[in-house]
RNA sequence: GCUGAGGUGGCGGAAUCGGUAGACGCAGUAGGUUUAGGACCUACCAGGAUUAUCCUGUGGGAGUUCGAAUCUCCCCCUCAGCACCA
């Protein structure tokens, strides 16, 4: 017999499979369907990750066993190319983006299809060809028209000795990635996405999906949702308010000092009152140089400065209490502002103590503890006029109910998520697609619009033109608005994108007036094109739509999405808005882009570190599928342990998953006509095949089947039909040598079932009551402790079981001169003697 | 500090509607086979002892129970995310 060869026959049967269109998806089948979808890899340089292979190898066993099942699987993958990346290895190395990503696009083609995925291939995407941006920039535009995009002036990270904005992932501990110099503010103008518009729901939907804990947890603590109440403070003497955002209302008589954060207007606003402002602005300046510090001053004493000349009102007694500026508040959580209450709350004790500002304890707690800190638990109203005595809970709500009725209270809701910011000024991106016309801004800006009026302005231009003057959105039949080939791609030294040099492309006409316009020369983040691609895989061809919603209808929701931990904050947010957008302007049909998502855990370097270039630490799968076989490769991966947890490789295991290929091929050899005994471990085998590849515990379904393994190779012989559903068992695994030794069969069989394909074979199913024997090992104990074991017949009754278990000699030793107090059965399982 | 997950042999891990702890694999030991290496095959492989048997053992301590890796309480540690969030 031939030996096992995994170089000899892999690549035969990727070509087959692909030739007979196996892994194929049909829209409208009349088979139930299953979008099976993995998150689409980055092509960087680096080529695929063993990372990448695990949560593949997960996901296509899910879909092959899937197929077999007779569902109409739709199995995608693509390319997210744009981004920061391959811009840099651009930059480094001379090689224009737009060559580099088509050649690494190639090499993890190549280095996927000889994994054997069963990806439908023909379905194929990537984020940077044109017709697939054409639509990014499409969404972008309807996002723009409801008013959903707007400019913001907003700090980028600035690196003063490059002289480039940075993204956030270049930041590497406040420091830029390329040269180490500390990463500066820079205040520039962006275009930003209302994704607060959508936190409630993006909250309260995920009661509808199916998501781990932990995924659902994240998302809500990121949303950061909390309710209290936004009060209102009056200056004294001004027109003017400060807005202050809290959850404990029910301490508001006990306010006796407002804080506000470094940034806030007030300070500017009221600067001609303030009669200390030299000393404040030098606080300011001083604060702003410590923040770019990051988290060190996190433990730091409380600093601060009062606002001389100006007061509020606290709106609960009148009271006329100070405002100071403090680092420790943010401008960017709530309304950058807090009232301070230093009995009950710690921070503002600390602050107070050192500023010797009053402390009004207005919630009886423990009064010994409001000595050294302040008390913030929960407790009856005190010093609170017509609430005292009122439960802290009741009070909060009481106390916003009347501060509402005299409009005290702006809104109760706060949420730590901010909008998204969605400008870069780098060249490998989407181009957004606006112009800025002078005219068009004068003629909107000149209009009485605030008149209420239905004027020509308010017919001619959307909400976001409107919203943005002069801002105008390309003409949708002139999408995409493709990125120009350039030579020189490096950031400028303005802060600007490269594209501003690019003047025959900047310099256009605008599509309301006809005037003169330029162009925006930012571009799309790297989440955007990841935002939507899954609707793009059930047509992808489509160039009327960005899907055919016949065929949007038909696939989605995805029904299992597959992803990493790093992308539940952004991807998973960002993406789920956007499908919620599209919902909302009829491009989709329902709420949800996701039925069930799950996500794998990390493959680190067998030094317990990530991998990378640098530490020379990388395993690249190539060697892997030269050496063992992509089948080895596959198993091992899903074998190392638990999916969904961090593994670290382990060069010397993979062994272990080729020596069990190994058997099984040698194993061909032993079958005989026989009756064997396994049939009842077969079932087993079979149930927990199935059961474990839908709960993703794949290391334990490969454990089954190499017990299973174990067993038959015990047996003297093996019957052809069981080696067969063993082999089957384990197609999904490891599709290439189970197609191998699936088709030696056809040659000797007539059955014309066998010359198809193994993965056209329906899946084995298993019968319940072959599972159970007729015989079982019954456990008896004595005190709780294992001493006998018997064979006894299923269903045995209690009563034999007592005569059985008390005949034993080895029992009998134990129960010598002791009295039993007590027996304890189990039926099918144990008998526990108390004495 | 908060939220979530977790702590089991030399290693990765199995077993959690309470019921035989250590499945499966790696490494290791002994033997076989081989010109040698590798590969392969067989057996052993938690610790201890007075070794045909018994005792101890699932981060530590207490509790519930006939019986706890599994349930409850307290403590320690690890990982992930958030963090002066008002």
């Amino acid at each position: 017999m031939e030996k096992y060869n995994p170089g000899k026959i892999e690549k035969k049967w990727q070509v087959f499979w692909e030739k007979q269109g196996l892994y194929r998806a049909k829209d409208f089948s009349k088979k139930p369907k299953k979008y099976i979808l993995v998150e689409f890899p980055y092509p960087s340089g680096e080529g695929l990750h063993v990372g990448h292979c695990r949560s593949y190898s997960a996901l296509d066993v899910v879909a092959r066993k899937k197929r077999m099942e007779g569902f109409n699987v739709l199995f995608p993958i693509g390319w997210d190319a744009f981004g920061l990346p391959t811009e840099n290895y651009a930059i480094r190395t001379g090689i224009h983006p737009q060559i580099a990503t088509k050649k690494n696009i190639a090499n993890f083609k190549k280095q996927a299809k000889r994994i054997g995925f069963s990806f439908d291939w023909p379905r194929e995407i990537n984020t940077t060809d044109p017709e697939y941006y054409r639509w990014t920039q499409w969404i972008f535009l309807q996002l723009f028209k409801q008013g959903l995009a707007y400019q913001a002036k907003i700090p980028i990270n600035w690196c003063p000795s490059c002289k480039i904005g940075l993204a956030n992932e270049e930041v590497v501990e406040g420091k830029c990635e390329r040269c180490g110099r500390e990463v500066k503010k820079k205040v520039l103008e962006q275009w930003m996405l209302k994704i607060t518009k959508y936190a409630d729901r993006l909250i309260n939907d995920l009661k509808k999906v199916d998501y781990p804990e932990r995924v659902k947890n994240q998302q809500i603590n990121w949303i950061g949702r909390s309710v209290g109440a936004e009060i209102k403070f009056q200056v004294s003497g001004f027109r003017f308010q400060v807005e202050v955002f809290t959850t404990r209302a029910d301490t508001l008589f006990g306010c006796t000092y407002l804080v506000v954060a470094p940034e806030h207007e007030i300070i500017k606003n009221l600067e001609f009152r303030i009669k200390n402002l030299t000393r404040v602005k030098e606080y300011i300046k001083g604060a702003k140089r410590k923040s770019d510090l990051q988290r060190e001053s996190l433990e730091k004493e409380k600093t601060g400065i009062r606002l001389e000349g100006i007061k509020a009102i606290n709106p609960a007694n009148g009271e006329e209490i100070p405002i100071f500026v403090a680092d420790y508040v943010f401008l960017t959580y709530g309304t950058g502002a807090i009232m301070a209450v230093p009995a009950h709350d710690n921070r503002d004790w600390a602050f107070a103590k050192k500023y010797n500002l009053p402390i009004r304890q207005v919630i009886a707690g423990e009064h010994k503890s409001a000595i050294i800190k302040a008390y913030e638990g929960e407790g009856n109203l005190i010093n609170s006029g017509k609430f005292n005595g009122m439960k802290s809970e009741k009070a909060r709500q009481e106390i916003t109910k009347w501060l509402q009725k005299r409009d005290y209270v702006k809104k109760t809701t706060q949420y730590k998520l901010r909008d998204w910011v969605f400008s870069r000024q780098h060249y490998w991106g989407e181009p957004i697609p606006l112009v800025f016309c002078e005219n068009c801004k004068k003629s909107i800006l000149g209009s009485p619009t605030s008149n209420g009026g239905l004027t020509s302005v308010k017919l001619k231009f959307s909400k976001g033109e409107l919203l943005n003057p002069g801002w105008i959105a390309v003409s949708e039949k002139d999408l995409p608005v493709k990125l120009p080939y350039v030579k020189k791609y490096k950031p400028t030294k303005t802060g600007k994108s490269p594209l501003v040099n690019v003047s025959n492309w900047v310099n256009t006409k605008c599509p309301k007036c006809g005037g003169k316009a330029k162009r925006e020369t930012d571009t799309m983040p790297n989440w955007a094109g990841s935002s939507w691609y899954f609707l793009r895989y059930t047509d992808p061809q489509n160039n009327k739509s960005l899907a055919e919603p016949k065929k949007i209808k038909y696939w989605l929701p995805v029904d299992w999405y597959n992803g990493g931990m790093e992308h539940t904050n952004l991807h998973l947010l960002y993406s789920r808005f956007w499908y919620k957008f599209l919902y909302d302007i009829g491009v989709v049909f329902h709420n949800e882009p996701y039925g069930k998502r799950t996500s794998h855990g990390m493959v680190l370097a067998e030094d317990g570190r990530k991998m990378s270039k640098s530490l020379g630490n990388v395993i690249n799968p190539d060697d892997i599928v030269k050496n063992y076989g992509a089948d080895s490769l596959r198993l091992y991966e899903l074998f190392m342990g638990p999916f969904e947890q961090t593994v670290c490789w382990d060069s010397k295991s993979i062994k272990g998953a080729y020596r069990f290929l190994d058997r099984v091929w040698k194993l061909k050899s032993q079958i005989q006509n026989t009756n064997s005994k396994l049939e009842r471990l077969i079932h087993q085998t079979i149930k927990k095949v199935t059961e474990d590849i839908e709960g993703l515990k794949f290391n334990t379904a490969v454990a089954a089947l190499m017990s299973l393994l174990n067993e038959m190779e015990k047996e003297k012989g093996i019957s052809l039909s069981y080696y067969l559903i063993f082999i089957k068992l384990l197609s999904p695994f490891a599709p290439h040598i189970s197609e191998e030794i699936y088709s030696s069969f056809a040659k000797t069989s007539k059955d014309k079932q066998h010359k198809k394909s193994i993965f056209l074979q329906p899946w084995p199913r298993y019968n319940p009551k072959l599972i159970k024997a007729e015989k079982f090992e019954l456990v008896i104990q004595v005190n709780g402790k294992v001493r006998d074991k018997i064979e006894v017949p299923q269903g045995i009754s209690e009563k034999e079981t007592r005569k059985l278990t008390l005949e034993r000699e080895k029992i009998k030793k134990w129960l010598k001169e002791k009295k039993i107090k007590k027996i304890i059965f189990i039926k099918n399982k144990l008998i526990n003697i108390v004495v």
